[in-house]
DNA sequence: TTTTTAGTTCTGCAATAAGAGAACTAAAAA
DNA sequence: TTTTTAGTTCTCTTATTGCAGAACTAAAAA
């Protein structure tokens, strides 16, 4: 049994979940990673989110393996304790980001595949197709290049 | 009654269309968005639309005003013409990354606030948290600037 | 005035997602 | 050995999405 979130932490959770959910994730795995984020107690164990956020057992089993899938969430277990403590993976974004910008090549390998089969009869929208995939190159090197001067 | 489409253009069609499904288009809006990015003629009509994807006429209707409302597509009509012609709003999507990079701050202010909200005692969870906020504000900015420094 | 055009809106259905609650399971404790 | 713990999995319900098809509408054409 958990310490009891303060009304401001409600607050925050709920608007932190409902961002997330605009970020693709359902409503729980959301909240489940709200809480971990903005709870005193970084380390919650299954009974903890269940009681913290009211869900059912199996909404918390499902929020949390997906959340484990997505690596946003991690666990440890302690010596003598059976239950895993959930923590948030905080310290993974730098990933996350690199991952979301080596996304973008296939997105821009598609872009160029279409260019090369388009007629060459449309100059202007081919000029504009064969600018935004230049630009989404640019960006993507650009942006691999600030994240890695990041702090170094 | 527009040319009909090769086998390589469905194809085309149907790849863009999956991706940017997963980027949140319906899918009947995710291929009236792609068909207009493939398809030879670069302005195509309301019928156009509907017999190319062999949609209905309410899908149709749906995706094309979905498209406007989020300003991937735009139209223009034509002298003596009443049909509508609609093509893709390629040339916009600096602005789109633009917006992209401007509405981070508000997840930003969010975590931030939650920052300042947390207990005092989770040391390296706040530092972590801490880090996280600089990062973001730091990519923000020199993201602005790499895309003004786009072709300039 | 009637008909056609270029759509929009309404009705209904099928598929999917999200979660509650109960049944189940495997390991540990009693 | 039985019970408890720490979850997982199954069944059912409800809500939402996405679309087809039909009914509708407003402007233009005949």
């Amino acid at each position: 049994m958990e310490k009891k979130l303060t009304d401001k932490q409600r607050d925050l959770i709920e608007s932190f979940g409902v961002v997330q959910e605009s970020m693709g994730l359902s409503p729980a795995s959301a909240r489940v990673n709200a809480l971990l984020t903005i709870a005193d107690t970084v380390e919650l164990t299954f009974d903890d989110i269940r009681e913290a956020l009211e869900l059912s057992k199996s909404a918390t089993s499902n929020a949390i393996n997906n959340l484990l899938m997505l690596k946003r969430i991690g666990y440890k277990t302690k010596p003598g304790d059976r239950k895993r403590y959930f923590y948030s993976k905080m310290g993974q974004w730098q990933d996350a980001f690199m991952d979301s910008m080596n996304g973008l090549t296939g997105y821009n390998e598609l872009l160029k595949n279409i260019l090369k089969n388009r007629t060459k009869d449309s100059i202007e929208f081919n000029a504009q197709l064969k600018e935004l995939t230049d630009f989404i190159d640019y960006y993507q090197k650009e942006s691999i290049k600030i994240i890695k001067n990041w702090k170094k």
